[in-house]
This record gives C-alpha cells, structure tokens and sequence, in this order.
DNA sequence: CGTGTCATGTAATCAGTTACATGATTCA
DNA sequence: TGAATCATGTAACTGATTACATGACACG
C-alpha cells in the first residue's frame, strides 16, 4: 500500500530543486504548484523541523540586513534516497475535492441566474490564473529547457493549460445551456 | 468567511436528490462524483446520524428479505433550508492535491523510462474512467434532460469528459515530449 | 501611521481516514 | 469454502489547518 504523508515527499521534491526556507516554499506553492498542491505554515515548519532530526535535511541560516533571518535547508543523500523510493512506488489518488463543482451540481435548489453567476464567477476565476500560465510560459520559452527537470516542470505547466483550456470551453457551453434553459 | 466540513453539504445535497441509506451514499461518491469528491464510511456514517439530532434530516428503516436492513435518510425543510445556505455563500478551493502530477514532476531522479511509464499508467486510468462517462451520458441521451436538475448533472459529467479528454491530449503530448528527450 | 512583506514558529482544534467488528446471503 | 456484496457502525489515529505570537522594515 502506498505511503502517505505526500507533503513530506512535496517539500523534499522541492529541497531537491535547489536549497529553500520554509517561506520559499510557501511561496512556490502559492503560485507555481497551487493548481495542484497546497500547503500552509503550520505542515511546512514542523515538517522541515523533522527532516534535520530524521536526517534528510540540514539548515544553515543566513543573516539578511533589514530582514530577519532566513533558515535554509539542504537536502542529504538519505533525504534524496527516500524521496526516490517514494517515487518509485504506485499512488492513489485521494482526497479529491472540487467545491466548485459541488455548488454546480446541487445548484437547481437556487434560481438559474445563480448557477450562471456561479459559472462566470468560475470562469472569471480560471481567465485571471491563465493570465499567470502564459507568463511562465513565456519566460519558460525564453530560458529553453536545458534538462529534465526543466522538461518536466515545462510539461506539468503544460497539463494545468491543458485542462484550464477546457474548463473555459466547459465554461461556454454551460453558460449557453442555462442561458436556453432560461427561456423555457 | 466560508464553511468548512463541505461533505456535510455533500451528504444534504444527495439526500435531497432522494432518500438514501449510507450505503447509497457510498456508492454514488465512488461511481458517479468521485472525479470531484470522495467520502469514507467512517465519515457518512456519524454525519448522516448528526444530521438526525440536527434535524436536518429523518430515518426510516427498510427490512429486506435476505439482506440487512437499510436505514434510509430523509432531508427535512430545515435541512434543506441549511443547504440552500450553503450554496448561496462563496466558496474557496482548498484542499487541492494531485499525487500524480508531483510524482510526474519530480521525475527527474529516476530514469526517463519510468516518467514514460508513469504516464502511460495514467493515460489507462483516464481511458478506463473516460469509458464510464461515455456510458452514462448514452444513458441520459435516452431518458432526456427533464428538467434542471438534470441538466446540472449532466454538465456536471460533461465537464468530466471535458477534463479527461485534455489530459489524455496532454499524455500525448508529455509522452512525444518524452520520447524526443530519451533520443538525445 | 497603517498596511504589506519578510520570516519563523506553536498550540489548539478539526476533519477525515483506517482499521476493526458484526453477520447474513450469494456466487464461483 | 472462500470471496464478494449488502449494510451499519465506532475508536483510534493522523494529517493538516487555523489562529495566534513575535518583530523589523518599507512604502505610500
């Protein structure tokens, strides 16, 4: 059976790219991974705390003017050893949970206008995160893929367009839908 | 500030859909909405029985002939009313979390071969599930969209097939991706 | 002078899964 | 005779968020 506890495996995934605070990580997967990943302080401080006492990381900590101190942790071999045995085991996909999708579903209860706001809303809310798709990849295409890694994490934004595109396509041909239903 | 503990609402909706016993619950989450939501006995069960003490919902309890009886909950106006509620508020998407699209990106420490084979194992599940939804929107183009109900469910599913199918694009095109780079 | 950013941390709490128990019937 | 389906339930656990605390600096 597979492991759980992914955000151990996240976080050390993330140390792998290069060496990171806690707020690094924060950060990345505010903006970067929060498609399909999210995380707050309260797993990512103690989680990290954790790895310096299982072995899998060590911190140096670097003093900043005008800023407070950053605590970085660098992953160790044994870190980068149990981040591979976990990737090479099989997952599950669990804790599926789109709320979104929820409201629309049980939306007949509330007047048609209210699903077609729902709807514009959503798609409103995926236009703005398109916005932010075609920057990186943008930048992406600027710095060319040099590895695998950049590969990767080039075909994995690539996926959150992907599926992006077609929530907005889904997006038409609902409003269009409701809006005959409206008629009626 | 929205709602936390969404399956509640989860339970409410399907129960005003019809009365149902745990059981059905059960199955409906792991057949039809499980692209969007999961849900454990060990969390209907106790929730169904609050509703009972909340009000929100009533029992009735269905002897069968060689089968253990079914205990079936009815949604009250009261709870009908706390659902309504609900969906009239906004939401935010939380929770988000994809074990195959970190397992993807991480990939770099193990050999192009096993991020190929990683994405065809995928690739299979998407197939197969894309093989349900084809079934059950033949099923509904026979009985017809009655009313609105039955159209949210079925652009509910539409959006499934809408999302399935890009991402078996995106397969495609990660695996081509893919294989261009084991050449080099 | 208030808000935002940088930065780390913990205690309390909750949400939700897992593992277990029970037990009859049906099917291969 | 063993597995699968039907059906309900609970206790133990854990995974993860929320809310709080601290404090300096920059910006308008």
């Amino acid at each position: 059976m597979p492991k759980k506890n992914v955000s151990r495996y996240v976080l050390l995934g993330l140390l792998d790219w290069r060496p990171m605070s806690g707020y690094d990580i924060k950060k990345i997967v505010e903006f970067s991974i929060r498609d399909f990943w999210s995380e707050s302080y309260g797993n990512i401080y103690p989680t990290l705390q954790k790895f310096l006492t299982d072995g899998l990381a060590e911190k140096t900590v670097e003093r900043q003017e005008g800023k407070p101190d950053r605590i970085v942790y660098h992953i160790t071999p044994s870190g980068r050893k149990e981040l591979v045995e976990w990737l090479n085991e099989s997952y599950e996909q669990r804790r599926i949970r789109d709320e979104f999708l929820v409201k629309f579903l049980f939306g007949h209860l509330l007047p048609v206008e209210s699903n077609i706001h729902l709807v514009e809303t959503y798609r409103h809310s995926l236009e703005e995160r398109m916005e932010w798709y075609r920057k990186s990849v943008a930048q992406i295409k600027k710095q060319g893929l040099k590895n695998r890694k950049d590969l990767l994490e080039y075909l994995a934004l690539l996926q959150g367009i992907f599926v992006r595109e077609s929530k907005l396509h889904w997006c038409e041909e609902a409003l269009k839908a409701l809006q005959e239903h409206q008629k009626d």
